[in-house]
DNA sequence: CTGAAAGCGCTAACAC
DNA sequence: GTGTTAGCGCTTTCAG
């Protein structure tokens, strides 16, 4: 099974059969030994061995790294297997593998050096749930192999990413509910290290000041994009003098959150207050009432990732960084929970 | 950042500092060139290249596979990541890496031998989602590596496995419709090639056996896992002459089907009907009712797997080969679906 | 205690 | 067209 032991069978040098088996200088070799050898090595079910392969050759293993910081927010949607599904469609369609690094609680391995850094272990590393001017950027950065942010981006000019159309996905959400007739209209917002969150906030800005609605601090309610933030955030608001009419919150998470604190006060939903999400997670269709919400294209966000990390580790070391980043469009989904009457 | 630099930098041979990085022949090394070249290889940041390693030693790498067949229904839950967390974990606790195999819909490659057979990619396999008789798990004997079924149990007595314990845990959510009164309760079962549904059948079987109360075929509706199923299979029990009082899903997906079939048929839960299902997917908790169903402990199943198969990979190739069911137990978890009060 | 040397399986000059 | 050969970076006898 090892190319020497072909060459013996097939009476040529081991040469000739790595010719043949890597399938170069084409021409150089009669295509009657070809013939011969390939149907050697078939029949002995050869194939190569990947370190001595890599060794000697020196590139970069056919491998994509997929980087889950532990404190990732992705764990708690089904985020993490669209995007993977999406990067495992883009890798297995260029005959790689998959590296998952998933460091442990206490973990203090430096995992960006370890794998993108010298002698690197994967062709590009996908970096997912990143935080805004989150270290981990750098250290990719200083570590030297392609990276990629996903479903995140980076203010650094020169950091590729691919993310969705976060502005865009929250002023559809408000212009909806304005459209349905409401003037006070909160925000719980997400944490401010998250790029999304931010988006999510200057499209509910913009949004309003589109409608001629001055932004008014005390309906933005802070949160964390985990429930229990959303509920007292949804609280908050409801302590009010004015409380708002209706809420738009950053993610699914803290609407479902916000929708327990309602039930909590009594308050009917869309009724009293409608409520609209962001992400459209599996439960939003089943949580009463079902969660309007914006759909991100999420597979394809992962699926567009590993492309183009896989494109930039096989380009010429000397092509332009192509560093940029990519913006999916998303969806608004009406349902229930945002009332379709029209208010005056 | 090679051996020979190294060795060059500290005046002395390669040989002595593979001997020194690899802490081998602890004696046979004077501890004043220990530190010289221990010092050096630290400057350095010296890490060995593990291609050559590989290479020369003919190990299997520091990789732990996970395998999921294109079809598997982990996708659908939440357990994919958890699985795969619980692994992640055992495998960074000792210091090894995880390579991810996502077959695409048209993939025809046998990951199995690729990965197992031959020049091992990986130090052992874990199998997730693999259904019974699959041919996946004879692909796997064939080509000779170690691996494991994932939270799925195999019949074949040489077969390693790491599950729950499907029937106790039916049995228990049967047992308290029973003890609520209920004397015809159905159940919607699940494909008959998954293990986990045979023996939750079991489980259901079970404890009617227990209750004295003869198994009807009538009140045992065949499904297949997904929500569709669960409906359809609840809407032929309501049309029943005598429809049952109660109903026990094989999985939260298919009860959440029966939950819409019942609200589209006008009938209250749990009042009319009572519903339990099984897997305490994070669904479980927003839908209304809120539904009672049997918890797995499927961080643990991912970590047990990945640390047994671990210790067959790093075991005497002599050693017992230690193929056995190993069985977690699971919970019961009552909410609102199952109803509190006493039938008569 | 330390070093020289063989060789893991393969690729890529370079020679014939 | 095909063969020879020099390594890739490392481990591991075997000599000293």
């Amino acid at each position: 099974m090892s190319l020497r032991e072909i060459a013996r069978k097939a009476g040529v040098s081991v040469a000739t059969v790595s010719r043949v088996v890597n399938d170069v200088d084409r021409q150089k070799v009669s295509s009657e030994t070809r013939e011969r050898v390939l149907s050697i090595a078939r029949s002995m079910d050869y194939r190569p061995n990947p370190q001595a392969v890599a060794l000697v050759t020196g590139r970069p293993p056919n491998v994509l790294g997929l980087y889950l910081p532990y404190q990732s927010h992705v764990f708690d949607s089904f985020y993490f297997t669209e995007i993977i599904r999406g990067a495992a469609d883009a890798a297995n369609h260029r005959g790689m593998s998959i590296a998952l690094y998933m460091p442990s609680r206490d973990d203090t391995r430096d995992v960006p050096r370890d794998v993108l850094g010298g002698r690197r272990s994967v062709a590009g590393l996908l970096l997912i749930g990143a935080r805004l001017r989150d270290p981990l950027i750098a250290r990719c950065r200083k570590a030297g192999g392609p990276f990629i942010l996903v479903n995140n981006a980076a203010p650094e000019p020169d950091v590729s990413s691919v993310d969705c159309d976060n502005v865009a996905g929250a002023r559809s959400a408000v212009r909806h509910l304005l459209s349905l007739g409401h003037r006070r209209i909160a925000l719980i917002a997400g944490p401010a290290d998250s790029s999304n969150a931010c988006d999510r906030r200057a499209g509910y800005e913009a949004a309003l000041r589109d409608a001629g609605i001055p932004v008014d601090p005390r309906l933005i309610a802070p949160g964390d994009f985990v429930e229990a933030g959303g509920r007292a955030a949804m609280e908050a608001l409801l302590a009010l003098p004015d409380p708002p009419t209706a809420v738009f919150a950053a993610n699914d998470v803290m609407a479902l959150g916000a929708l327990a604190a309602l039930r909590a006060a009594g308050r009917r939903v869309p009724d009293d207050v409608a409520v609209v999400g962001f992400d459209d997670i599996p439960i939003a269709r089943y949580v009463e009432p079902r969660l309007t919400t914006v759909r991100q294209p999420i597979y394809d966000v992962g699926r567009r990732a590993a492309e183009r990390v896989l494109d930039q580790a096989g380009a010429a070391p000397d092509a332009a960084p192509a560093s940029e980043r990519e913006v999916l469009g998303t969806e608004l989904v009406i349902r229930e929970s945002c009332g379709g009457g029209n208010r005056t």
